[in-house]
DNA sequence: GTGCGTCAAGTCCAG
DNA sequence: CTGGACTTGACGCAC
């Protein structure tokens, strides 16, 4: 038996005016003449983002939705080097406790996908740098929030740097120089272009790191069919306190291949759930789609009448 | 109200 | 070697 629940990405596009990523850029900022105005005004943004975090785990309650990715552009400027005395933290203190609370009476998996300009396996000192604080800024937000940070940051491999082998090694060395509370937030998803299922599988196992299998990417970018190492992945979680999870996109076009669509195609999704019925017991199900929580809504009206699935409620099921 | 240019990040490709 | 595309949502300015 294998539940299903279907998550979304950072925003809605029903509720309104509720944007998690409300920004100032570094040049507006720097225009700015009273520097303390300027950092106040970041702030003002910050807790904004974070009371529609707020407002969107309401939404998701609302809908039985119990999987759910924040944004990572909630605190605008949060990693920049020209504000490092910048002491936000203490600003979001109370914002982050309410969503914490929430969380914790009405339970949600939530987690982040810092942008790909966090790259674990740089041979850039400074890039390697920014990652770390990036990630470190992704575990004090969990922790204000009370949330257990393990296993909550999903990233990619990182660039190819001409020599993908190199790379994968360069990945291994800078993980020796990643503090271990950091280590332990990450997740490692394959990628459309450069980091397949099976590379990314030699990282995860090597390194006990979870992995998020992206299927849309897998399409795009593959050696190897993946129906015979899907119990390696299934087996990269058995230490996580959390399910297995995974990505569901569906390709714009066939020109356009690696793009995401607006909607999710049903069709490739029970493809998908067909062949990895039974073997877990839970799966999460990232959507992530251009319409967002639309298309996770339509996804769910299309398999409703599916008689090889069983509806547990509004936004998971079982696989019969 | 609509829409197009700008912004930010690191990589990678075209020239 | 350089400069522009890539990607994403927000936002500001022009019409």
């Amino acid at each position: 038996m294998t539940i299903v629940r279907l998550g979304y990405v950072a925003m809605s596009v029903h509720l309104e005016n509720a944007s998690p990523s409300q920004t100032m850029t570094y040049k507006q900022f720097f225009q700015l003449k009273d520097r303390e105005a300027g950092l106040r005004k970041l702030e003002r943004i910050a807790v904004s983002n974070l009371q529609n975090c707020l407002r969107l785990l309401k939404h998701n309650l609302a809908n039985d939705i119990r999987f759910f990715r924040f944004s990572s552009k909630l605190v605008p400027l949060a990693n920049h080097p020209e504000l490092k005395d910048w002491k936000f933290m203490r600003a979001l203190k109370e914002p982050l406790r309410e969503i914490g609370d929430f969380i914790e009476s009405h339970p949600q998996r939530i987690g982040f996908h810092p942008d790909h300009f966090v790259l674990l396996n740089t041979t850039n000192k400074d890039t390697l740098k920014n990652t770390l604080q990036t990630l470190k800024i992704h575990e004090a937000m969990l922790k204000g929030m009370a949330v257990d940070p393990k296993h909550r940051c999903v990233l990619h491999v990182g660039g190819a740097y001409e020599d993908k082998e190199k790379a994968l090694e360069q990945f291994i060395h800078n993980w020796g120089l990643t503090p271990v509370s950091l280590q332990d937030l990450i997740i490692l998803e394959n990628d459309d272009t450069v980091f397949t299922m099976h590379d990314t599988l030699y990282l995860c196992e090597k390194l006990g790191v979870p992995m998020v299998f992206d299927y849309h990417h897998h399409l795009a970018n593959h050696e190897k069919d993946w129906e015979e190492d899907w119990g390696r992945v299934a087996g990269t979680w058995t230490n996580s306190p959390l399910p297995v999870k995974m990505h569901i996109s569906s390709p714009r076009s066939d020109k356009e291949y690696k793009a995401h669509a607006e909607y999710i195609d049903p069709n490739m999704f029970m493809d998908f759930l067909n062949e990895i019925k039974g073997s877990v017991k839970q799966i999460d199900c990232m959507i992530e789609a251009k319409k967002k929580d639309d298309a996770l809504f339509r996804l769910v009206e299309e398999l409703g009448e599916n008689k090889q699935l069983r509806w547990v409620d509004k936004a998971s099921f079982e696989i019969l």
